[in-house]
DNA sequence: GCTATTGTTCGACGAAGAACGAACAAAGAC
DNA sequence: GTCTTTGTTCGTTCTTCGTCGAACAATAGC
């Protein structure tokens, strides 16, 4: 069975990982494990908008950054955020996530 | 004179700093501010080991998005943190770019 | 066995980004 | 005035990134 590999967050240079989290729909997926509050969601509940192909590419991105772990559950890939690990590298990484001020008009 | 233009951190969206902050030459521009803590810094006087034209490039970037603020001052332009407007909107930003890890520990 | 479901991998494409040298601009120093 | 200093802008090259469709793999259910 597949298994996915996990860096230790320890070695974990910083520009890695906001460099993970520079793509709105890399925030969205941490910001739906946020609110999942613990719970491990499998790919395909997150609504983002995008291809098969983009959607496991960008979970395989964040994997690599040390910000979710994801193990197989049958014929799905069940992910879920490294909360504690995160908090205890990067304190205050995902407050600032979570904490972006509510949507309001957005310019690119 | 040259005046550059600053954007207002309100409606700066999160991903646009994550962007900011991806790059080591960058990350190193802001650990350089924060230990500078306060005071402006020429150009000049950041050690980046690249090129004038590249050096130019990485401060435009900050400076859109909002995390550095500059000025001409004779022939030199001084940049400085703009700090408490980040800790404002992105509360932990800058505690997270000061705080990363110590070059790693060698172990016998 | 066969089919459906769920993700992954591959190859391609265009867009964006980092880097550079050269030319330029503005102010100081002389 | 000329020369120096400091940084910007332009044009180019090369790399990385986000996106997709198509093909594939693994499991579940029949």
């Amino acid at each position: 069975m597949k298994t996915y590999p996990h860096p230790q967050l320890d070695d974990l240079p910083l520009a890695e990982v906001m460099q993970a989290l520079a793509d709105p729909c890399r925030i969205a997926i941490v910001r739906t494990l946020l609110e999942a509050d613990g719970r491990e969601l499998a790919c395909g509940e997150f609504d983002l908008g995008v291809a098969k192909a983009t959607c496991s590419h960008h979970f395989d991105v964040l994997r690599s950054a040390g910000i979710v772990a994801s193990r197989v559950e049958g014929t799905r890939c069940m992910t879920s955020l490294r909360k504690d690990e995160i908090e205890t590298r990067f304190p205050g990484l995902l407050r600032l996530v979570a904490g972006e001020a509510p949507a309001r008009r957005r310019r690119r």
